[in-house]
DNA sequence: TGAATTCGGTAACATATGTTACAATATGCA
DNA sequence: TGCATATTGTAACATATGTTACCGAATTCA
C-alpha cells in the first residue's frame, strides 16, 4: 500500500478522525486487496453477497437498481475515497440491493468484513464514523423517495440546477452528468428530461450556451421547486 | 421500568442477545424516559432534530413522508418493541427524514442520544445489533425505492398479496390495512389502488368476501410479479 | 480530415396513474 | 336500532411520463 493510497484512505469518511499512520497501523495488521477494473465493468451485481468492504482510490462507480428489462436507475455515484455500501456488510442478509458498475477505470480497495469489525471494536472513532455513515446513508435513501415520488421532471431538473449553482457558485452552470446520466439520476427517461429543458428554454428560464446551463431566471427556479407553479 | 416494559424491550432488536437483567441494569445506569400519546398524535415533524431513540413499548407508529400539498406515503409501520429512525441518531445532521405518527394510543420509551453512545460503547453485542439494524434499514428503503420504481399498481398488489399469503399460511387472506392505508403504503392514490383490485376480480384471480381476500389463481398472481402479463 | 459512433432534441402517440365526484356499503356511536 | 361517519367501488376525465423513431450535432478515433 503507497502512501498516496493511505492518504486516499485518509480522506474516507469512515476513517476521518484517524492519521495516516493510523491507518497505515490498521491496514498493517489487516488483510486487504488492491483490485482493477476497466470502465464499464460490472464490480458487483445486485443480490451479490457482500464479504468485503470496498473503497475507491481511483475513478468513478455508480450503484445502480436495474430491473429485469434492462431499465435502471442510478442512486448514487461514488467517488475517490468513497466507500461502497458500507451498511450492507453488517446487514442481516449481506445481499447487494444495487449493482456495482465502473463509471471509468477504477482500482479498490477491499477489507474483509473480518477485519471491519475487529477495527470496529478496537477503534471508537472508526466505529462511529461507521454508524454516521449508515445514518447518513438512510437519509440520503429517504430524500431519494421523496424525491421519486413528490417531485415532477421539471422540479428534479430545477432542484438539481439550483444545487448545482450553490455548489459552483455562479448561475452559469456546467452540468457534470450527460442528459443521459441525469435521466438515470432522476429515474426518468431521457426524452422526457429533454421535453423538461425545453420547456424551460422555452419560458425564457433557462438558456443554454454549449456545455453551459444559464439560470435567466432564479427566482422562478424556486417557484418551481417549491410547487408554486 | 416495570418488568413487563423490559420484557417488550428485550425483544427490540437492537437488544437482541442481551438479558432481562442486562436490560435493566443499562436502564437504571441510563436516564431514560416514557410518555403516552393518543391515536394520530404526531410524534415528531419530518425535520424536527431527533435527540432520543425511541423504543415502542406499545400501541403502533407510522414513519410517513408528507409533502406540502397534503399527500403521503407511508414509508413503514412499527410495532411494540421496534426501535423508530435508531440509524438518524447518528447521521451528521440528526434531522428527521420522515414525520412520526401514532396508529394507535401508544406508549414509547426514550433514551437520550448520549445514553446510546456509552451504550455502544460498553456493550459489543448491542453495537453490533446496532449496526446490523441500520444496514437493514438501507437495504429497506433500496428495495422500496426499487418497488416505488419498477413495479405497476398491479404488481405491487400481487406482490403484497402473494407476500401475506406466505405469511399466513393460507391463500385466503385477511388484510391488515384498509384500502386506504394500503394505497399510502405504495404511495398510489385510493382509486388506483380500487381499479387494480377489480380488474383482478373481473380476470377471476382474487375473490373478496367481506375482509378476506381469496387468491383463486396464484400461478396468474406469480406471473405477474415478475412480470409475464 | 473523414467516417463511425454516441448524444441530444423533437414529435406523435400510448399508457399508467391521478383527480374528482358520487353512490353504495360498512362501521361506529348515540 | 337508527343516524352519522368513514370506507370503498366506480366512472369520466385530466395529465404526466414513457415509448419509439428519426434526425442533426457533437465527439471520437483511425
Amino acid at each position: 500500500m503507497t502512501n498516496k493510497d493511505i492518504s486516499i484512505v485518509s480522506e474516507c469518511s469512515l476513517f476521518s478522525g484517524l492519521n495516516d499512520s493510523e491507518i497505515k497501523d490498521i491496514l498493517d495488521l489487516n488483510r486487504y486487496n488492491v483490485k482493477s477494473y476497466h470502465k464499464d465493468a460490472i464490480l458487483r451485481f445486485q443480490g451479490d453477497e457482500y464479504t468485503d468492504l470496498m473503497i475507491i482510490l481511483d475513478g468513478e462507480i455508480n450503484a445502480e437498481i436495474h430491473n429485469p428489462d434492462g431499465k435502471k436507475i442510478t442512486i448514487e455515484t461514488l467517488k475517490k475515497s468513497d466507500a461502497v455500501a458500507a451498511g450492507i456488510l453488517f446487514a442481516s442478509d449481506n445481499t447487494l440491493p444495487v449493482t456495482v458498475v465502473a463509471n471509468t477505470d477504477i482500482r479498490v480497495l477491499l477489507i474483509p468484513k473480518k477485519s471491519i469489525i475487529s477495527l470496529c471494536q478496537k477503534n471508537e472513532k472508526f466505529l462511529l464514523n461507521y454508524l454516521k455513515d449508515e445514518g447518513n446513508k438512510i437519509i440520503f435513501l429517504a430524500e431519494k423517495i421523496r424525491l421519486f415520488k413528490f417531485n415532477s421532471i421539471n422540479q428534479k431538473i430545477a432542484c438539481h440546477l439550483l444545487s448545482l449553482s450553490k455548489k459552483q457558485g455562479t448561475e452559469s452552470i456546467k452540468l457534470p452528468y450527460s442528459r443521459e446520466q441525469l435521466a438515470d439520476l432522476f429515474g426518468v427517461a431521457r426524452p422526457s428530461l429533454s421535453r423538461g429543458f425545453s420547456e424551460f428554454y422555452d419560458q425564457g428560464i433557462l438558456k443554454s450556451e454549449g456545455k453551459i446551463i444559464h439560470i435567466l431566471d432564479i427566482n422562478r427556479i424556486k417557484a418551481i421547486i417549491s410547487g408554486v407553479e
